[in-house]
DNA sequence: ATGAAAGCGCTAACAA
DNA sequence: TTGTTAGCGCTTTCAT
């Protein structure tokens, strides 16, 4: 429990900012005059106007926004509450919220939570708890937040308190906030149709090891959904293996599906790095990619593009685009809007580990 | 220049969240008496001290940060002006960052920094400065920047504030600040004893296109260094190249030295980026990774662990301990006290694209 | 050990 | 068009 030190005296003394009182006496107005052209509100005379705007400037003058914070009850925060980057395309997605925060005049607060076991996307829950009660500690005026069930109750904090809250990149049906998400099942139903219509042949496909969430049913959803459309009488539930989402989960699953069906055309895998696994194990195998057989990934993480020998084929979700909407979302929702869920169009990338 | 919609009627109500004005009532005591208890500060009887803190605990008390932080002139927010996240590693110094600033109570403020050209690391200029400006506007306790002169005049403005600035991961000398790095010249010449003392026989070296900071150049002298350690009569120079940081940059100046000196028994790149281009290079040129030819890239990025056929050996950056470090030095100089920069040791990675 | 009151920098209701 | 005043939630000096 760190206590904050108190300054000692050789503390740095923050050179004194000016304020709107500092302003008022050099153009000997009220500070509410001050305050009313700074803000451009009211009418004010263009002279007065004029006056105090040539002061502010040259005072250097910055609003103080904690002040003004404490008046109107607001942060001018959002927060941020994500899984941490070693999802690298995680980055991508605050990319997007922060430059959506600054454009509306917000910053973004980010608490970052871990996985306890990245391999099943499971969430470390305490932390993830403690995340979002920082959020909650720094009065952010809304919260996207990466959901998880285990932590409902605080989400019913949250909206208790009526704070915008808006759900990224998966949803829990059961909690009543609009989510901003991919469309996970066009996502694999383009890439198989993409193999399939290429002629490749049976394609297989590595599923999540269990599907906790509907995003990762979905995912399923979508290669299950274009192979029925490819050929009816087919059983393409066989050509399915559970996977988690390491290299090392992808690669053993991979070895155990060629093993079993080594006439596949090609294998979608649910993740990029399932896919790398994937890769592996087809070069184990002697197949050779993408002549004989082709991979496709999700994600697009950064290293699908960067392999150094074959660069991966995968489904890319919009990520910039995620976190920008999920920002409006929640300055819609602070200025008293009704917004509901989106779903984006994922994009299929055609690289080198794919016909 | 979005000016903040005026909240409409009906913009949902926040529940008023308890204050130390509700304790004091219900406590029967004074704001002061409840302050000081809330603070641990001052003395107060064990029984008036105990229901306070009932009280507070029943009322879901929450200290308002932003009325606190308005009376002690402090925002308990470090700012953060890096780069994003194509540079990938960034993230683990974030990571770092982020972990500290909890530990201290603070919060941190990242503004990302977007390159101009990632290639020659140029930074786009205005953006900088923006991003400079909104921590300032957001008048955080201190500041972690990536530096850059071109931005002179914003640090001047940032210290002639006293606001605490720390530079991280390279230093302008001119800056009279601490600057949390690694030390790059020993990790190159690390990298360069190691391919040495195994015998690959003579390595060549990816250099910066321009070595316009210190940071680069000490990459290099490393690599020189050490050669010249090992035989004192050679000429590393010659094999040496000027690159930049992307993979097809890499690419090309590693296929003109190695058509230059076919004999090359290793190389090594500024950066993974470069050392990816390298590893094509050589698969075109039919040399065998590692058998005839190592590869040693710099900075650990995430890709480099994630190549589906041939992880990358590097030079480690502890990036999470340059983030910590830099909090925590933050901290010290906002209490205070003096500190002074800090070179942190790198770490020879070998994975299978080196002997 | 505790209370009363002032004030941090700003906005906003009410006057003039 | 502008001024006066109160108050956001908290800390802190000065009393008691």
């Amino acid at each position: 429990m760190q206590k904050n030190v108190e300054p000692s005296d050789e503390a740095p003394e923050t050179k004194k900012r000016s304020t709107i009182k500092d302003i008022a006496a050099r153009a000997e107005v009220s500070l509410r005059t001050v305050s009313l052209v700074l803000n451009n509100t009211g009418s004010i005379s263009q002279a007065t106007r004029k006056r105090v705007l040539d002061i502010a400037q040259d005072l250097n003058y910055q609003p103080n926004i904690t002040a003004r914070g404490l008046v109107n009850n607001r942060s001018y925060l959002f927060g941020g509450s994500v899984p941490r980057a070693n999802l690298s395309f995680i980055n991508a997605i605050i990319a997007g919220i922060e430059e959506k925060c600054v454009a509306l005049n917000y910053e973004p607060l980010l608490a970052s939570i871990n996985f306890r076991d990245i391999a099943q996307l499971d969430t470390d829950i305490p932390a993830l708890e403690k995340s979002l009660e920082r959020l909650l500690y720094r009065r952010v005026d809304g919260i996207i937040s990466f959901p998880d069930r285990r932590v409902m109750k605080i989400y019913r904090k949250i909206l208790d308190h009526h704070i915008p809250l808006v759900q990224i990149l998966r949803s829990l049906p059961e909690l009543s906030c609009p989510c901003i998400k991919v469309d996970n099942l066009k996502g694999t139903y383009d890439a198989a149709r993409y193999l399939l219509g290429k002629g490749v042949g049976q394609i297989g496909f590595l599923r999540y090891l269990n599907n906790k969430f509907d995003e990762a049913a979905d995912r399923y959803q979508g290669y299950l959904q274009a192979y029925q459309e490819w050929d009816r009488g087919a059983d393409p539930e066989k050509w399915s293996v559970p996977s988690d989402l390491t290299v090392q989960g992808g690669y053993e699953a991979a070895l155990h599906l060629l093993t079993a069906a080594p006439h596949l055309g090609g294998i979608i895998a649910a993740t990029d790095y399932a896919a790398l696994g994937c890769v592996r194990a087809c070069r184990e195998k002697g197949k050779r990619i993408p002549e004989e057989i082709s991979i496709i990934g999700f994600d697009d993480m950064e290293f699908a593009a960067y392999q150094g020998s074959l660069p991966l084929s995968t489904v890319r979700q919009p990520k910039e685009s995620l976190g920008m909407l999920a920002v409006e979302h929640l300055y819609r929702m602070v200025n008293g809007e009704k917004v509901s869920s989106m779903i984006l169009e994922p994009e299929l990338i055609v690289r080198e580990s794919s016909i």
